[in-house]
DNA sequence: GATCGCATGTAAGTGGTTACATGATTTA
DNA sequence: TAAATCATGTAACCACTTACATGCGATC
């Protein structure tokens, strides 16, 4: 985020919470630390701002080597991250659970996939107008409509899901006999 | 997954990766101690079996306690896992990239997909001929299901991409013009 | 003779969140 | 007057991976 322009941990917080929280998130007990670890490895400037009625901000801005490191950094191949979701984890052993529990589940998936491309309209329009650059522009709104590919698919799931359970063979069960 | 047998750390790693590495991996530093507190809690029972030629195996088994404890977590709410999508992160600064590596990035996630699909079928293979339930079974085949449609979907959003930065207007900069 | 599968575990390190501490100003 | 926003930071804790240690038997 130092490439686009100079900032302090506060700021980029904000920034993540508002334009990259569909892919990304940070909390301030990484920001802050990893910011002086960029200054200490010479990635990042600090200067001290002072403010009127406001605490002092820390004002981090890239270097020619941070620029440099990351031009590394985005021509090295992404990590795939481990993809982990609780939701399918629990469907597996939903066999556990009565019929009412089980469309409760995927209901709730598809009203979170719902919320999350409301959320992606809010982020598109913050986009629009806060991007510094053209790039973080154009580059923002691929990540918009790749958020809303996945929603979309999901949901899509989600339907085909709640069809195929509902259309489940009631076995007969000792209790159900009673 | 003692719920659907009694098995050994080896034998939950094995599944886990055989099945459900999909949406969900463990490695055994987290799986042998888990095991460990599962007994402790009287969750699971824990049995020694020997064996000839071969390291004794640690059986456990899920108690009454346990498959108690087991279903008012899957009546809870899952946690959504934070989203994170590190070829999504570099696409932002791909303005600090030329536009060669930009579709090397995205020819790279795309075939991180078609891997994933084809890992897909081998999955369901194992799903079909390894599962314990029937409940298993057919909700296996849902998160396989649930997979496809979102390694079809983000296959679709790189193609849009890749023609998006191919059409990008080529900006005039001071070097272009040497 | 090398490597793979079986089998259990620990130690060190990394990555990450949450809660706390502090305190002024602005907004509801 | 309660709360949100601005602003920086730390400590405690939780989650997780990787590498290591051990060792037999089977396969290549």
């Amino acid at each position: 985020l130092l490439s686009e322009k100079p900032s302090t941990g506060y700021d980029i917080r904000k920034t993540i919470k508002n334009e990259l929280s569909h892919f990304w998130n940070e909390s301030y007990g990484q920001i802050y630390p990893i910011l002086n670890g960029l200054a200490d490895e010479r990635l990042a400037t600090r200067r001290r701002s002072k403010q009127k009625g406001k605490p002092d901000r820390q004002v981090y801005s890239i270097t020619a080597r941070g620029k440099q490191v990351l031009q590394e950094w985005l021509s090295d191949e992404p990590a795939m991250q481990t993809e982990r979701n609780e939701t399918l984890l629990k469907l597996l052993f939903a066999g556990n659970l009565d019929v009412a529990d089980r469309l409760t589940l995927i209901e709730w998936y598809r009203e979170k996939q719902r919320e999350l491309l409301a959320r992606l309209d809010d982020i598109e329009l913050t986009l629009e107008s806060d991007s510094e650059s053209d790039s973080a522009r154009r580059y923002g709104r691929l990540t918009i409509s790749h958020g809303r590919a996945e929603a979309r698919a999901r949901m899509r799931w989600c339907d085909q899901a709640l069809r195929e359970i509902e259309a489940e063979p009631k076995p007969r069960t000792k209790r159900s006999r009673h």
